[in-house]
RNA sequence: GGAGAGGUGUCUGAGUGGUCGAAAGAGCACGCCUGGAAAGUGUGUAUACUUCAAAAGGGUAUCGAGGGUUCGAAUCCCUCCCUCUCCGCCA
């Protein structure tokens, strides 16, 4: 969420990034101002009423203890006229606030100057790509067809005990899920970040927090008895952790990493792109996530680029790194880079991670603070990424290392895995 | 799930209708003291809004959340949430 006082100082800027964005309502900017206005002035008649009335009250106060009935008496009469006036304006603010708050939420975040202007994903702008895409074969195979060839992952069973998009992991397959994850967070803990185990439900102010809630309310799986959502992705309980949170300023950055399933619904996606472990219900990742200085996060967020790019080149899978376009980022991110690698077989770039400054727009809404240098409290600013998703990424290590006597683990991985051929 | 107790500031904890944004202590910050530290001592120490104000400061709101009673609510009433203790169940 946008802060309301930046909207106003910096009017002609934000619509101008907001057009970078795409965004369809610019009359919205013009609205909150307004609303901003008639909540400010709504708030001052309320303050000096209620100012009035409280001075009545301590004056009828004082003259009961004085043993001046009377007059207290003709003072109590003149309060219900005050009452009134609080209880109308009272009522008149909690309807502004609330349609300016209404406002407020459609509007997203500002893109960073270097967003690329641009509404398809052909618009993104391609950073850099990295490694070589393997010569495959005239007969090598799609990840899930060498999942079934070598026993590693069931998608049949998943759906027969719960649904499409639920694969059952067996033997090497689970191994390999395993040795990824302890992979990436043992790297996560070489580049300094703390290590959490989270909750997979979280609770509605949660969702509010992370911005999953209210709009995208559909795309979380919702266990109605005790009003709990399913993560879909670790950010959610990790942001969260610093809700209403004021922080020192020495106690930036905060860098926490954590291992959890991310469950998403992903209604209406189906179809050729979604096959295998292209598209899940539920799979594993792991996330980090940055609270930092405003000063910094433009340095972070390279610095995480940089991190997932490493994860890659340990892996060694070619890879590519975009700065999605405008049009093409999240609705809460100022800068968002993609990271995919190239999917050998099915002859694809397949997204792995997402890197994104959102700026002060989620810790807004999430009212996470920092003491700043002169001890006033300001919004801080929070980044996160996948480090990594793992169903595309073993999906192009099955495909990109397969060979005549079997697949291939890379390197870094055998001491966590423990074996060094799938065969 | 049953029975009971309780939710106050960074923490402990007082406060049962007005003088309470809230005692006291601890912690923390700054200063004094000290060769240095401890002890001692002094001051300060919530958040948000503000078309009051240059600032100092002032006003308003907030004592789990939301409603209500009252001229006036941390304090009384109602609803909800949460925590603790005992019992039951259980990895």
């Amino acid at each position: 969420m946008l802060q309301v006082s930046y909207i106003r100082d910096n009017r002609e800027q934000v619509l101008e990034r907001l057009a970078v964005k795409n965004f369809k309502q610019p009359e919205l900017v013009n609205e909150v101002i307004d609303l901003d206005d008639k909540r400010r002035s709504t708030q001052t008649s309320l303050d000096n009423t209620s100012a009035e009335a409280n001075a009545a009250a301590k004056q009828i106060g004082d003259l009961m203890r004085n043993g001046k009935k009377d007059e207290a008496e003709t003072l109590k009469a003149k309060t219900s006229a005050w009452k009134e006036e609080i209880k109308k304006l009272s009522e008149q603010l909690a309807l502004v606030e609330g349609e300016l708050y209404q406002k407020l939420v459609l509007m997203p975040n500002l893109p960073h100057s270097s967003v690329p202007k641009g509404s398809t994903p052909e618009e993104n702008e391609i950073v850099l790509e990295n490694g070589v895409k393997p010569n495959l074969p005239e007969n090598a195979l799609p990840h899930w067809e060498l999942a079934t060839k070598y026993n590693l992952i069931d998608f049949e069973l998943g759906v027969k005990i719960t649904g499409a998009g639920f694969p059952v992991y067996k033997g090497k397959g689970a191994k390999l899920q395993r040795a990824l994850i302890a992979f990436f967070l043992d790297e996560a803990e070489k580049s300094g970040y703390n290590e959490v185990m989270l909750p997979l439900m979280v609770n509605e102010a949660s969702g509010f927090g992370t911005g999953q809630l209210p709009d995208k309310e559909g795309q979380m799986y919702h266990v109605g008895v005790d009003n709990l959502y399913l993560i879909p992705t670790a950010e959610v309980p990790i942001t969260n952790l610093y809700r209403d949170v004021i922080l020192k300023g020495d106690e930036l950055p905060v860098k926490n990493t954590g291992y959890t399933p991310c469950f998403r619904r992903e209604a209406g996606s189906y179809g050729a792109h979604v096959r295998g472990l292209n598209r899940l219900h539920q799979f594993d990742k792991v996330e980090l996530v940055q609270i930092v200085h405003p000063d910094n996060s433009y340095d972070v967020i390279e610095q995480m680029s940089l991190h997932v790019q490493g994860l890659l080149q340990k892996l060694g899978l070619p890879y590519r790194v975009l700065r999605l376009c405008g049009g093409d980022m999240s609705f809460t991110a100022s800068l968002t880079y993609d990271m995919e690698t190239w999917s050998a077989a099915q002859q694809r770039w397949l997204e792995v991670s997402s890197v994104s400054n959102f700026e002060s727009f989620q810790s807004n809404r999430l009212k996470l603070r920092f003491r700043n240098a002169e001890g006033k409290t300001q919004l801080a600013h929070t980044l996160n990424g996948s480090a990594l998703a793992l169903p595309r990424i073993v999906a192009t290590l099955l495909e990109n290392n397969q060979t005549e006597k079997g697949i291939k683990i890379p390197e870094v991985l055998v001491p966590y895995t423990k074996f060094e051929w799938i065969d």
